[in-house]
DNA sequence: TAAACATATGAAGATGTGTTCATGCGTTCA
DNA sequence: TGAACGCATGAACACATCTTCATATGTTTA
């Protein structure tokens, strides 16, 4: 048996193995992670990004989202279905109309702080 | 000349005019937000959010990272190159090997918020 | 200077993602 | 109740993304 950690998959010798060892003892569990990037992912799209945007600005149908971004209906419904999915937006329905809004604090610090970043 | 937004490419009718108008009016420019979305997009992977997360904890090599990791050397040293590319980390050689550390204040910020709404 | 090692990179294949089209569903109101 | 309208959704296609393999680059040291 070696010192080696995880030689296994990796094609390299391991240089710093305690502080492989420490960084590792405090690494946030794997699924939190993978949420994470789930998350930012939703983020990572323009028109997902657009509509935020928008809805920061005031609660909006879909039909106005699709006008103010000049979209497919269509094509706003199913990131819609993402951004739902992912409980950033919510929505009522009037009638035929629904109206969709934020439906969490987080976004407006995350935008910017990532606006700071994109802005420096 | 009719009062509607931008029927061409929408399907459907506007129906608050003045809310699309007024929320326009308040969009950031469109190259803003296309950088925005694409710093998300960086975010948006869970091997980039471990790089980042372990480069919280300490400075470390590319073969360091692989190893903590379990993957490969050039998936890592890809991923990397994403990552300086978005400038969110720096490097420095040291005769063989190149450490990597963070480049950038609003990530850890940024995920906190992020980790926060997952968390909810 | 040649071998050894850490890292970088291009090409390729598998998988994921976003938009469109066609259509379905739910609501309203003649 | 049936036509009209707003919205949702599944399938399909184009395109992007991530990992791997093979190999190149750059540095050290024997």
């Amino acid at each position: 048996m070696t010192d080696h950690t995880n030689v296994e998959s990796c094609d390299c010798t391991v240089i710093h193995e305690d502080v492989v060892r420490e960084v590792k003892k405090n690494m946030p569990e794997e699924e939190k992670l993978y949420d994470l990037a789930e998350l930012f992912k939703v983020f990572g799209d323009t028109t997902r990004i657009k509509i935020l945007y928008a809805l920061f600005a005031s609660e909006m149908c879909v039909c106005d989202i699709a006008n103010l971004l000049g979209m497919k209906q269509s094509a706003i419904s199913h990131q819609l279905k993402v951004l739902r999915h992912a409980r950033l937006v919510k929505y009522r329905r009037e009638g035929k109309v629904v109206y969709y809004s934020l439906d969490d604090d987080h976004i407006k610090k995350i935008f910017d702080q990532g606006w700071a970043h994109v802005n420096e």
